[in-house]
DNA sequence: CGACTTTGACCGGCGC
DNA sequence: GCGCCGGTCAAAGTCG
């Protein structure tokens, strides 16, 4: 089921699930708006414009980024969905090997890295139809173990990789996952976990693995959209669009690194430093913390449209963020 | 006892 | 065609 996919998206799943490593030798050391740079080379757009937060970004926060800090989130720009559309060229990201000659190691007390990938995933299938056919699909498929094969592979759920400086592997993001295969990572020493959403007709997956140049990085990708809101956090209060735009559940849906209940070092773009712009409501430090966080993980990938059917995307992605697309 | 994890087996895609 | 690899299944084990 989830094989079939085009040649293309094959490419990006394949960026998706080995740039951390690449992006953290690429950028070792590089906040976030390094990393903007970077994309900007290739684009006409800068990092945040790309994310249309230019405008929401106070100076504290910007000391924050570039001050060393044992946690950070920094957007990486693999392959954009919409990569045919979008405006952003990452093939740098995708480059192993231009990234192996630039091989940095990050640092501890460096800012951490975390990475946010999404993979278009076709040519917009509506996310709505896609939980419904793929939901049903997946399983079929896997039950059937042969499905007829067709012209066109398998569309997979958007996916966002983040990285993240983390002593432990399964980050706490607010949904509750149940732990479905281990495997060893070619070129690592770590395995790589493979999660699903406990939720019933919630087919949301997350892949964990340590980056093998950095142990202290945990790469999560998350692939797919929560159908219901985190059993474990209140909902947001967000004062943007309504839940049935699609951004409530969505912005529930991507918890991200939401590592305070874990010795990992905390320290999130939270705190109150973040400009009101951000939007979110502190329901409580934790969650705004998380939410917070979770801003810097975004990436306005899955294309045109704004709320509605960007499947991961608009789980991360406030509209003002994907307003300039 | 239910929920979750572990782990070996299995399958399909892909490159050679 | 073959082997490698990523991803998933599912039985068994573990935990609270």
């Amino acid at each position: 089921m989830e094989r079939k996919e085009g040649v293309k998206l094959e490419k990006v799943v394949e960026s998706s699930s080995s740039f951390p490593d690449h992006f953290e030798s690429f950028y070792p050391l590089q906040s976030v708006f390094e990393v903007c740079n970077e994309a900007d080379k290739s684009s006409s757009l800068g990092f945040m414009e790309l994310l249309g937060m230019q405008d929401y970004l106070s100076p504290s926060l910007l000391d924050m980024l570039q001050v060393p800090s044992s946690t950070s989130s920094v957007l990486v720009h693999p392959t954009p969905p919409a990569a045919a559309s979008g405006p952003v060229s990452v093939t740098k990201v995708e480059s192993p090997e231009v990234v192996s000659n630039n091989n940095q190691p990050a640092t501890p007390n460096s800012s951490s890295i975390s990475s946010a990938s999404s993979e278009a995933l076709n040519d917009e299938v509506p996310v709505k139809a896609a939980d419904n056919n793929d939901e049903g699909e997946q399983q079929k498929t896997k039950k059937e173990l042969k499905p007829k094969k067709t012209n066109q592979k398998r569309q997979r759920e958007p996916r966002f990789a983040f990285m993240t400086k983390s002593e432990v592997d399964h980050l706490e993001d607010g949904y509750r996952w149940r732990k479905y295969g281990q495997k060893a990572v070619k070129n690592s020493p770590f395995p790589r976990s493979y999660y699903r959403c406990t939720t019933a007709s919630c087919n949301v997956k997350k892949r964990v693995e340590r980056s093998f140049t950095d142990p202290t990085i945990v790469v999560t990708t998350y692939e797919g959209q929560h159908t219901h809101p985190s059993p474990v956090m209140p909902r947001p209060s967000f004062a943007g669009p309504p839940p049935e735009s699609g951004f409530a559940a969505a912005s529930l849906a991507m918890p991200m690194q939401r590592r305070l209940h874990h010795q990992q070092h905390q320290q999130p773009f939270g705190n109150g430093i973040l400009p009101s712009g951000f939007g979110y409501n502190n329901g409580s430090n934790t969650e705004a913390s998380f939410l917070q966080e979770r801003r810097f993980c975004t990436y306005p990938a899955a294309g045109s449209g704004l709320l509605k059917d960007h499947g991961l995307l608009q789980d991360i992605v406030p509209s003002y963020m994907l307003k300039d697309e």
